[in-house]
DNA sequence: GTTATATCGATAAATGAATATCGATATTCT
DNA sequence: AGAATATCGATATTCATTTATCGATATAAC
């Protein structure tokens, strides 16, 4: 059980995670890590390794138990108790994440989304109200809110995260294709599609090159 | 120049190539290393290690050609060429994808949708085609198109993915929350969200502990 | 023209992550 | 009970990435 998950160990672990909740669906009570590997197309060492990280271990002939190895991730990743959320920026990305029902699964709570554009401000999309921009601080300070997820366009996207930030936000999930900057107590987390499309596209023209 | 671009250094330069594109627009025609890791939050011996692997370099006291560098990351991106690409599974995350713009800019050209359900079958969104899935390898093949984006649930992921793969495709965009097996040369990239959210969760009950 | 300064590139050192090795231990088989 | 085997954990090694150092060079100032 060491102290300290390393980042690429850290992205791995939903990986385990879901294969491990596929395993005990099925009634599979103990696994050993190198068929973890196997599935995963991982190497054997590793998943010894990143498990050791957050479990205290397995048993030699026998594996790690599921049902527990499942509880210590989940521990690691934080998803034991419900983190709710707030949304900003109720275009089509934002949309999407609203009515996304997987991320209960994760411990993710949306509890309401925000906007400026007066023909969504008080529609809502899958149960999730969304309100005016300017509601935001008091709702974060009420419910006592410490994560924010940006879904505007790039142009407005500091300004957002400054409001955030003022309202108490400590981690912010960002879909705007823009540098954000910040306070380095706050955790921004990019998700940016032109990261894994520079992969794609970079690993593409490789392959077409080399035949 | 460098002849191989390290992963981490291929992740890094979409950011780059933002913060140049918006200095571009600014008129700004030289930049140094130094201004560029200020504004990413990043240190200059890395901005100057990763451009390296791109450019064929800056001068010393006037930095780089804004206007070069944007040519060589997109060149070293492979977004010079448009590339084609098909997305399997029309529902809520399938359906933004198909209508966001921003692709175009990263040379990324979403050609045709499919999907399995009658109900969204023969329609179609901002202008492209759902079809029936058993029209994917023969459009794909026609066209050449070798980037397959996956937006079905999880329980069909893995047929969809050897479906794509029979069909010609090497270029995987996974965003179904599984792990997909396919052969070394197709390159699959995750889109995981419960990835990023676990970077968050993490950080956010490490943040709220040492309190 | 000479000197000072900003900024670069190349090489070296330090850090971090992935992989290999090997001895230890729980179960199974005889 | 004792030997064989699967599987683990700890330590060591290799490999990749980041950070530091330092000399070189283009411009600016004097």
């Amino acid at each position: 059980m060491g102290s300290k998950i390393s980042i690429q160990t850290l992205q791995r672990m939903p990986m385990y995670l879901n294969l491990l909740k596929e395993k005990d669906k099925s009634e599979i009570v103990n696994i050993s890590a190198g068929s973890i590997a196997d599935e995963l197309g991982l190497v054997e060492i590793q998943v010894r390794k990143d498990l050791a990280s957050v479990s205290n271990g397995g048993k030699p002939k026998i594996g790690y138990i599921v049902s527990d190895l499942i509880v210590d991730i989940e521990f690691a990743l934080g998803y034991t108790d419900v983190n709710d959320a707030v949304l900003v920026g109720a275009g089509r990305i934002g949309r999407a994440l609203l009515s996304y029902e997987g991320f209960k699964e994760y411990g993710l709570n949306i509890v309401a989304a925000f906007d400026i554009d007066e023909k969504v401000v008080g529609t809502d999309e899958s149960g999730k109200q969304i309100l005016h921009i300017e509601k935001l601080k008091d709702l974060c300070e009420r419910m006592k809110i410490r994560i924010g997820i940006i879904t505007v366009p790039a142009f407005c996207a500091q300004v957002v995260c400054d409001m955030l930030v003022d309202a108490g936000i400590i981690a912010i999930w960002n879909f705007a294709p823009t540098y954000l900057k910040a306070h380095d107590d706050i955790m921004i987390k990019n998700e940016n599609m032109a990261v894994s499309l520079a992969e794609l596209s970079n690993h593409l023209t490789a392959k077409l090159l080399e035949k």
